[in-house]
DNA sequence: CGTATTTGACCCGCGC
DNA sequence: GCGCGGGTCAAATACG
């Protein structure tokens, strides 16, 4: 599968009029030039389409993969914490009834959960803290105005909610929780898409372009956005390598975002097709940055 | 004095 | 129907 290499494409009506050539005749090479452009656009818009369903039948396998293994995992899981119980307090019954006890559908409805939670609207950033930063503001660039504040009950720690206060009209939302596991890691969950740009660049984003380089510190910046990124990404603010038992806690979202990142950083045509998008994308802009 | 934060009250969905 | 828990509201308070 190949994309077309050049996505510019001059849409505008040029009617400079040249003194040599009639007017009909003028816009008929027009007409004929933005004819191309057409085709063009519909050619590299038909690429698009079958590379997405390319994608998404890659994802779908995944998720299937995945959830054979989440299955697997969490019977295993359910039998631990039944053998612990049983030890604590002494008796066994049970124990095999209980695991049999989770269906496939349970399972699955579990899985489905984790999953959509790891839509784009949804996202899950885990922030490494130092253990003696008690706050819950997270600097992630946008303007937040607390609203709320709530002790959960499967967590002590409190749990805070922000609204997007930069622009009057965003209905992003975020949720910001310590850890049960790891107290210096707070986990921060944004819902919805922000409706206007970004208010300041204070992260820089670090994509996983080598597997097993997750989160290896080769990065100075005090502020980091480590492992995939979208739809869970970790941050450490401390340093570097700390982040091993916050992807713990996210382990399936971020198997799967790895997963496909590491498909899509193998096929050549993707990055290429990638580095394309982005150049265009910055030649497209230029004009529009440099009035600011 | 204006704005941001805190915190108790209230609302609503969900499970029993 | 009731209780519980998460999410939101809004008055009180703090701060620059």
């Amino acid at each position: 599968m190949e994309l077309p290499t050049s996505p510019c494409v001059d849409t505008s009506l040029n009617l400079n009029l040249d003194p040599s050539m009639h007017l009909d005749e003028v816009l008929v090479e027009e007409l004929h030039r933005l004819n191309c452009e057409n085709k063009r656009l519909t050619k590299t818009l038909t690429h698009m389409w079958e590379y997405y369903q390319a994608l998404q039948k890659q994802l779908s396998q995944l998720m299937n993969t995945n959830f054979e293994q989440h299955l697997i995992q969490s019977r295993k899981r359910k039998f631990q914490e039944s053998e612990i119980c049983a030890n604590k307090f002494g008796f066994r019954d049970n124990i095999n009834a209980e695991c049999s006890s989770i269906t496939k559908e349970e399972s699955f409805k579990e899985y489905k959960d984790i999953s959509l939670a790891s839509a784009p609207k949804i996202s899950k950033v885990l922030v490494k803290t130092e253990a003696s930063n008690t706050s819950l503001y997270v600097m992630d660039g946008y303007q937040w105005r607390k609203y709320g504040q709530k002790v959960t009950r499967d967590n002590p720690s409190p749990r805070a909610y922000f609204k997007c206060s930069f622009a009057p009209t965003c209905p992003v939302k975020k949720k910001v929780q310590r850890s049960i596991e790891d107290p210096t890691i707070l986990v921060t969950t944004y819902e919805g898409e922000h409706n206007h740009g970004h208010q300041r660049a204070e992260i820089s984003l670090v994509s996983s372009q080598s597997e097993g380089h997750v989160g290896s510190g080769s990065v100075s910046s005090p502020t980091q956005i480590v492992g995939s990124a979208c739809p869970t990404v970790t941050l450490d603010l401390v340093k570097s390598g700390l982040v091993d038992s916050a992807q713990k806690t996210c382990s399936i979202q971020q198997f799967l975002v790895q997963e496909m990142a590491t498909s899509l950083s193998r096929d050549p045509n993707f990055t290429t097709a990638l580095a394309t998008a982005i150049s265009g994308r910055i030649l497209d802009q230029t004009p529009i940055t440099s009035k600011w």
